[in-house]
RNA sequence: GGUCCGUUCGUCUAGGGGUUAGGACACCAGAUUUUCAUUCUGGUAACACGGGUUCGAUUCCCGUACGGACUACCA
């Protein structure tokens, strides 16, 4: 396959979705793995709906996410511009070329008038009340008009926009990559309005005539533009570019964890998870939605759970570098079903991608999380809590939510422990643990385990009769990471003191 | 409503005319761990339904059901 140009054009009316970054994942798999190019266009020919930032955002996603743009918005190209907005003046010509060709046609009907269309053809009984071969001659247009009438109303300044003329019972087959041949007749599509009253195109019109100029080798999407690919292809076909139209790849969509339908902003607030890759604060609202960056998902982890949503390679490996992936990516494996999006899946891979980190990696997240919270920890010791803690965390926050009594020692215990395992023999042994553990010089989690092993057998117990106990006064938690390597972090002393506070509280 | 698309364990999926229908996540159990977690071992669990075609269909075809997308001067 050579000369693959794909690009990934988002409207910039809010946060990038997280099917957003998917479909641009694969989009730029399939132009790394031939050596193609990745374009990112803006499409904002709705000026209505432009909410500020949402570019910027969705420029600092990709980046953050590890997916390069080669040409487009922020980066520029040989067909710049890429912002649809920019690119304005150079629609028109192409809906006149269809309008002098009898395919479109000037269109002046008022709201009011295309509603009371609507509702005529509702009231009659009609399936499909849409503006076509069916109803375009009863409608207000170039069609019914008089060549002098029209000009009049054009000259007047008479509001008006471009609608494509759809010619009635025609096959319009198009090959879709993933789903196959589709045809659909052409009565089922209406006259699609190409340029607005306020002279921008519609995504329709816009989106044909870039990718053809942009010299687009294939236009990957999703699902939800499928019942208008063959209006595209139309299009083509009218404008006389049939022959360098792009191949289609309609994606399967994400669909939402309980229930069905698509996944959307609302199921994931719900269910607690991130939408938005990136922390999102909504102009208007000031509405604040977390994003995955922020709640500690790795951008590798991401990428990965990303592409086996809905892609897989066919083979039972499912840990997938970026590289590989580009490597192993075919459209054709792509599913056809919709995939329900498995918050818990996206961790695991997380957990594994967090997991392949040094301890010195781990040890600079918790580090940086200290330093937040104002505690000075030095690099050492962060990289032994690190170590202890790395096979029980999820998220690079665990490091610092877990690590947490390393720096701040209990002051209350739990009363059902105390009341079960505590008495007099216990609290002997432990003080004498402490007092032993003061004096130790070197302290490492052998000889922490070896000094406890000699103390207890000295008061006739084991070890085990009193585990569960130090741990409770040292951590003030039931449960935790190895508590002689806790012990080798936290050091003698401040082990003795802690004990020494223990006694004191609980006997009293 | 109409058009289009889809349907294998709870979830992501592999597979494909004859298989013990495979893997992963999740879940459950056992082992290890003095705890929790990890790790290891094992387990529960799926071809939506009905007709064809065929010696044989989960796989191919047709219906049905269910689900989804679309149906704007939004993308």
């Amino acid at each position: 396959m050579d000369n693959v140009r794909v690009r990934f054009a988002p409207s910039p009316t809010g946060a990038l979705h997280i099917g957003g970054v998917r479909t641009a994942l694969y989009n730029y798999l399939l132009a790394r793995k031939h050596g193609g190019t990745m374009i990112l266009r803006i499409e904002d020919t709705d000026q209505t709906r432009y909410v500020p930032g949402a570019e910027e955002y969705i420029i600092e996603s990709l980046a953050w996410a590890g997916i390069q743009i080669d040409e487009g918005v922020g980066k520029g190209g040989p067909h710049a511009p890429y912002r649809q907005s920019e690119r304005k003046p150079l629609y028109k010509q192409y809906a006149e070329k269809l309008i002098a060709d009898g395919n479109a046609y000037y269109a002046f009907d008022t709201e009011a008038e295309l509603e009371a269309m609507r509702e005529r053809l509702k009231a009659a009984g009609d399936s499909n009340q849409q503006y076509g071969s069916q109803t375009r001659m009863q409608m207000n247009n170039s069609l019914t008009l008089s060549a002098q009438a029209v000009k009049e109303k054009l000259e007047a300044g008479v509001g008006y926009v471009i609608r494509l003329k759809v010619p009635a019972n025609q096959e319009i087959r198009l090959t879709d990559l993933i789903r196959g041949e589709v045809v659909v007749n052409s009565s089922q599509i209406d006259d699609k309005v190409l340029m607005k009253s306020d002279g921008m195109p519609t995504y329709h019109l816009a989106n044909v005539v870039d990718d053809y100029l942009m010299k687009i080798s294939h236009v990957i999407r999703g699902e939800e533009w499928l019942p208008s690919a063959p209006l595209h292809v139309l299009l083509y076909e009218f404008l006389g570019w049939k022959s360098a139209m792009p191949r289609f790849a309609h994606l399967p969509l994400l669909l939402r964890p309980d229930g069905n339908g698509k996944l959307s902003k609302r199921d994931a607030d719900r269910m607690g998870f991130p939408i938005f890759p990136l922390t999102w604060t909504d102009p208007a609202t000031h509405e604040v939605a977390k994003g995955y960056k922020e709640s500690g998902y790795l951008p590798e982890a991401l990428l990965n759970f990303l592409a086996f949503l809905g892609w897989n390679p066919g083979t039972e490996k499912e840990i997938f570098s970026l590289q590989e992936l580009i490597d192993e990516f075919t459209i054709e494996r792509i599913g056809k079903a919709g995939a329900k999006f498995d918050i818990q899946k996206a961790q695991w891979y997380n957990q594994h991608y967090l997991r392949a980190k040094s301890n010195a990696e781990l040890a600079a997240y918790l580090l940086t999380d200290l330093k937040n919270a104002n505690v000075t920890c030095d690099e050492a010791k962060a990289q032994k809590i690190a170590a202890c803690l790395r096979e029980r965390i999820t998220f690079p926050n665990d490091l610092f939510l877990q690590s947490k009594f390393f720096f701040e020692a209990p002051v209350q215990f739990d009363e059902q422990m105390i009341s079960k395992k505590w008495n007099a023999e216990v609290a002997a042994v432990l003080a004498a643990y402490g007092k032993e553990l003061q004096s130790a010089s070197g302290l490492t989690a052998e000889s922490a385990k070896a000094i406890l092993d000699a103390t207890t057998a000295q008061h006739s117990m084991k070890a085990g009769q009193v585990l569960q106990v130090l741990r409770m006064v040292l951590t003030g938690q039931g449960a935790g990471p190895d508590l002689m390597m806790s012990i080798e972090i936290m050091g003698g002393a401040e082990v003795a003191q802690r004990i020494e506070f223990a006694i004191r509280t609980i006997t009293k």
